[in-house]
DNA sequence: TGACCGCCTTGACCAACATCAATTCGCTGC
DNA sequence: GCAGCGAATTGATGTTGGTCAAGGCGGTCA
């Protein structure tokens, strides 16, 4: 499905990691997970963590292995991808920077649902699953940001179920677009972040099928040239995408 | 889409609410969520928590509601409905006894992403909101015990949008027959627990279609007659709906 | 017993999206 | 400059599942 997602050179040569300094606290230190904790709290809980860079195209890790880091994307993209069959490949998620991944899997003990695949070069803060627990148990503080950072991707997650299986391409396209801008009224013009294949994958169709989206929904406003998408009218966007009464 | 799910009487006569008295204890005790705790912390956690029973069909809350009370099913069955567009509605989880829900929108503070009604009569153990950021801090425990569960909740839920995306409605449905039964080779029988139209619901078709998915997977070894489904070869539906490298 | 009702199935048809194939465009390396 | 490659588009066609309509079947209730 997606040849970008599905190549990557694993431990390329540019891969960067090291533990942490001083001075990497700042990177991270007003991210969501770590804003409400105080620094003797922050400097305990990383205490055994790494600082990963990765370049672009560099796969973090494969479906199915065992989860022994949780994940903290500081800077870049990453990708999440789910297989079934091998070959057929969808994205579950597209992370952009403060997101925490695959806590479930961590949390739980079990492997990889997915694949994790960096869109962009990445810094990523990476705590090991070994000591995460114990850190949870004693830092009460850290517990709940955690508690909150998940049900915050449990509810992305439950938005996209619902949106699966009651939306159709052109209303899930125009959701993925408002997506990327904070406007909920009057005109924008705005940058795609990653090419076509990618969004094909993260709105749920084919390439083909998205540029023929791209060409229906012409009529709702949206004019796309290339990498660049203009949008007449937010408001009409968003009625159409969300048939009245969305909650988010 | 489920007339079932769409009707039902809110706060009917026969629902019953009181708080919890000592030999309730025994009835949730033993659930995931609380079976690590010591009998100490449970009666704090619990302490203005209240048991509720419903009957067959009572609506417990409807999307878009403040999220008040942390819901933890003792027994019965309760089906989790999202809607976009007012009559559209999708069935996002039937959940069974120790299932704890709607702890991500508690957690966040915003108002369900879902409506909850019940498919069987039921029991409840409700836990204020308003305490429980409080007690999730003071045990340690609890927290932990909150990030399995929500954890859980979450990997269900990512198999879902990996299944809905990837999948036909034939392999949902061979994947529906498959989580009733713990057998993974050899046949068996099972019964159906809900009606057809709920089960559609669930597979994410319609109810016509699910009849003809039910004679398309004739051919896989499924029989199915009312609410008696026979399966002759698990090993082999598995493989059918797998397709090789699944993760379980 | 018969009328009614909801569940379930079946048939005919239709819409949405996937698939396969061909072509263009822009970029990169030689 | 041009060969080669992948991204993107476009057209033709196929498949899946939804929609609409009709009818059977098994309950319940008067």
């Amino acid at each position: 499905m997606d040849a970008d997602l599905c190549r990557g050179a694993r431990h390329s040569k540019e891969m960067h990691e090291r533990s942490i300094a001083a001075e990497d606290f700042a990177a991270f230190a007003h991210l969501p997970l770590f804003s409400t904790l105080d620094a003797d709290c922050l400097r305990k809980v990383t205490a055994e963590g790494k600082i990963v860079r990765y370049q672009r195209g560099d796969i973090l890790f494969g479906q199915g292995e065992e989860a022994n880091w949780l994940h903290i994307l500081i800077d870049g993209q990453v990708g999440l991808t789910g297989s079934v069959s091998g070959s057929e490949e969808t994205i579950v998620a597209i992370l952009k920077s403060g997101d925490v991944f695959i806590a479930a899997a961590v949390l739980t003990g079990k492997p990889y649902l997915m694949g994790a695949k960096t869109l962009t070069a990445s810094r990523l803060l990476m705590l090991p699953s070994g000591r995460l627990l114990s850190d949870l148990r004693e830092n009460p503080d850290f517990a709940l940001a955690m508690l909150t950072s998940l049900s915050k991707n449990f509810r992305s997650l439950v938005l996209e179920v619902k949106d699966l299986k009651l939306k159709s391409a052109s209303q899930r396209l125009a959701l993925y677009l408002m997506s990327l801008t904070p406007k909920r009224e009057g005109s924008t013009i705005l940058h795609l972040p990653h090419n076509k294949i990618l969004i094909a994958g993260r709105v749920g169709v084919r390439p083909e099928t998205l540029s023929r989206v791209f060409l229906a929904i012409k009529k709702e406003g949206v004019v796309s040239e290339n990498q660049t998408v203009a949008i007449t009218d937010l408001k009409r966007l968003a009625d159409f995408c969300m048939e009245g009464d969305e909650i988010i």
